[in-house]
DNA sequence: GGCAGCATATGATTGAAATCATATTGCGAT
DNA sequence: ATCGCAATATGATTTCAATCATATGCTGCC
């Protein structure tokens, strides 16, 4: 594992946080105190529209940051509600903007957020693609389907029986193999 | 405008590149010299499947830089082809590095990655929602209407006919008003 | 002025993925 | 061992966005 930035702040600026579900972790316009790592549970980043739609902006997972931006910024734009009860790890933005000082910090920060900007970019391009077929071939190279190919179609944004059929299609036509249940690999 | 960073680092270590269509700017496995800053023109960033099938895996467009993970890396891990001719800037990897040292360009990056992420992010959540009214819904919300329709369309992974109807029916609905040919604006 | 070209718009048809339904397999718990 | 459950897998039907077609308004150009 690359080194993760945010070994580098003090523990000082570190507080864990227990969510339960529903709890609102911040709300849009309130005053930042920094950004969030999620140990375990889930936590969604929701915008309300105009009429009171509730947008959901991103979908954090255990392992993962969050409201990075409020580092930099005096409030926060949307709000953060627990959906999986677990443990949240604020860490305080201005341990933050110190750390920028420290260039093993800022190059592990700029390392990290390098490659979160390329894999979100190919991501993007990824669930651009529309046919089905050319869509799983793509995310088979992209190395996506690591677990269950249930988590892999949710990643792709297609139904799991789309994708199975997919699968199916590509084994069929020899471009991928199929050496067990739930197993698929390119065909070299 | 917030602070480039790419403005603090010394004219030396930028290099202006002319692209011509078809020109390939480094290729998959080539050492890496630095990353890019699209001035004008388009380049795709291509990765080769194992049977030869090229992703792109990302369309840097003018204004734009790619390639920021190879300042931390040692080889381009993609290709990348002009599209469309036009200038590149290369800034050179090792000013890249220096430059984190200054807590100033740091913190300008950091800002400037943690945005991108952001919008990115975003952007994932939206092209993930199946309905296209939801999903013309939710890119009005977020603010992506700011150009042509067409244009509108194309960052929602929409047909402009089926963005055009979405619209229609969100101002029949009455959560959109359409005060001119062209306009459509969220109902307060 | 008149023409070309593009954005805007909308109707008709088609196609592909979502959804619904149904088995089967594999695995952990009791 | 067997019960329950989730993942795997595939068939049938439906939905809805892409596509094709057509028309109009607007803008720049000669």
């Amino acid at each position: 594992m690359l080194p993760n930035p945010y070994d580098l702040i003090p523990s000082s600026a570190l507080r864990p946080i227990s969510g339960a579900i529903g709890d609102v972790v911040f709300h849009q316009g309130d005053p930042t105190h920094g950004l969030y790592v999620v140990q375990t549970g889930r936590v969604h980043l929701e915008r309300v529209g105009p009429n009171g739609e509730r947008f959901i902006i991103h979908r954090a997972q255990a392992g993962t940051s969050f409201a990075e931006a409020s580092v930099f910024s005096e409030v926060y734009h949307c709000d953060a509600v627990c959906v999986e009860a677990g443990v949240l790890i604020r860490i305080d933005k201005a341990a933050v903007m110190a750390a920028f000082a420290d260039p093993a910090f800022a190059r592990a920060y700029g390392r990290q957020a390098a490659q979160q900007i390329q894999a979100q970019r190919q991501m993007l391009e990824i669930v651009g693609i529309r046919r089905a077929e050319d869509r799983v071939m793509a995310g088979l190279v992209a190395g996506l389907l690591d677990g269950s190919v249930v988590e892999f179609a949710a990643r792709l944004q297609l139904s799991h029986e789309a994708t199975y059929r997919a699968l199916r299609k590509l084994v069929q036509d020899g471009r991928v193999t199929n050496p067990c249940r739930g197993i698929y690999h390119l065909r070299p």
